[in-house]
DNA sequence: AAGATTGTTGCTTA
DNA sequence: TTAAGCAACAATCT
């Protein structure tokens, strides 16, 4: 599933490859995923060009100009399994060359649901002047896609708590949240208004690194262990921004490549095994705060 | 064939 | 008033 850094590696890929491109054919396969009418989406976006993709929890946000030059902004959720996937006009998915069927269909089979040219899962496809495409594939449409203006756009980035990565995730500003907040580790984590961009499979390895039972309440926490937890959530996020992201199922990057992250996954997927660290304890599965949890009961209490 | 899957929202309760 | 917790929802796979 994306999370922050699979969102922050499409981002980055895409910022390369679409900036300033103008826009001229938006076709859809189905309009459920776009949040606005579709004639009003196609009038802002076509003959427009994205001049900048950013990102904000597992959010992105492109920002263009439409007709009357007012600034507007599609913001673009993947949720479970979007995938947005840059393919120029020869057909490279970008990172790879697709020139006969036989190697569209080895790579579709090697990795399912990832298309060079509109797949079952393709709902909606940009066109750009060059003749690139950019498809939005999402297997079960969770996602959605809606442009907005500047006011809510800056509504919409409210709502969401610190980057990791940003200056401002301090060792001070983190305790700050903490303070006053009752829930359990786990659900904190995953709470966007707190800390931006964790979903489930890296909270789990955030906790596992740090050492953390996931049902643990914020307040029996000792100042150790908060600061293993703040420490693992930098590192974590960093490492895996640099190995482009993890794969478990249906995530992949605009170029339609799996990320590397995986094979450093120490407890999620890993029920009934073995735990990597200890090489005593057995991965054990749980529901917290309405999620499946992995954990090892022997690193971590 | 029911249950699991996760990100988010909105409702209820404390 | 605010936060916590839980159900609901999306569509598909096992």
């Amino acid at each position: 599933m994306p999370e922050l850094p699979e969102v922050e590696t499409v981002k980055n890929d895409l910022l390369t490859r679409i900036k300033n491109k103008k826009i001229l054919k938006i076709s859809k396969d189905k309009s459920k995923l776009i949040k606005n009418s579709f004639a009003f989406f196609k009038k802002e976006l076509e003959k427009a060009s994205f001049l900048s993709v950013e990102r904000i929890g597992k959010l992105l946000i492109f920002k263009f100009l439409n007709s009357s030059k007012k600034e507007k902004y599609l913001l673009v959720h993947l949720k479970m399994t979007g995938q947005l996937i840059y393919c120029d006009k020869n057909n490279f998915i970008a990172g790879g060359h697709i020139n006969s069927r036989a190697e569209e269909k080895s790579i579709a089979k090697q990795e399912k649901n990832v298309f060079c040219k509109k797949g079952k899962y393709t709902h909606i496809i940009f066109e750009f002047e060059d003749g690139a495409k950019l498809f939005y594939n999402d297997l079960r449409q969770f996602g959605y896609l809606k442009i907005v203006d500047k006011k809510e756009l800056v509504e919409v980035k409210s709502k969401f708590g610190i980057e990791p990565l940003q200056k401002n995730f301090t060792w001070e500003n983190f305790q700050k949240i903490v303070k006053n907040k009752k829930t359990n580790i786990k659900a904190f984590l995953l709470n966007q208004k707190n800390i931006a961009g964790i979903g489930n499979i890296y909270a789990d390895k955030i906790l596992f690194k740090a050492g953390v039972f996931p049902k643990r309440n914020l307040q029996t926490l000792s100042r150790e262990e908060l600061k293993n937890i703040f420490l693992a959530t930098k590192s974590i996020i960093a490492k895996a921004i640099k190995k482009r992201g993890t794969t478990f199922s249906d995530y992949r990057d605009a170029r339609g490549k799996p990320g590397g992250f995986r094979a450093c996954l120490m407890v999620y997927g890993r029920e009934g095994k073995l735990c990597k660290k200890c090489k005593k304890g057995i991965i054990k599965k749980i529901k917290v705060a309405g999620r499946g949890t992995r954990y090892c009961p022997v690193c971590q209490k």
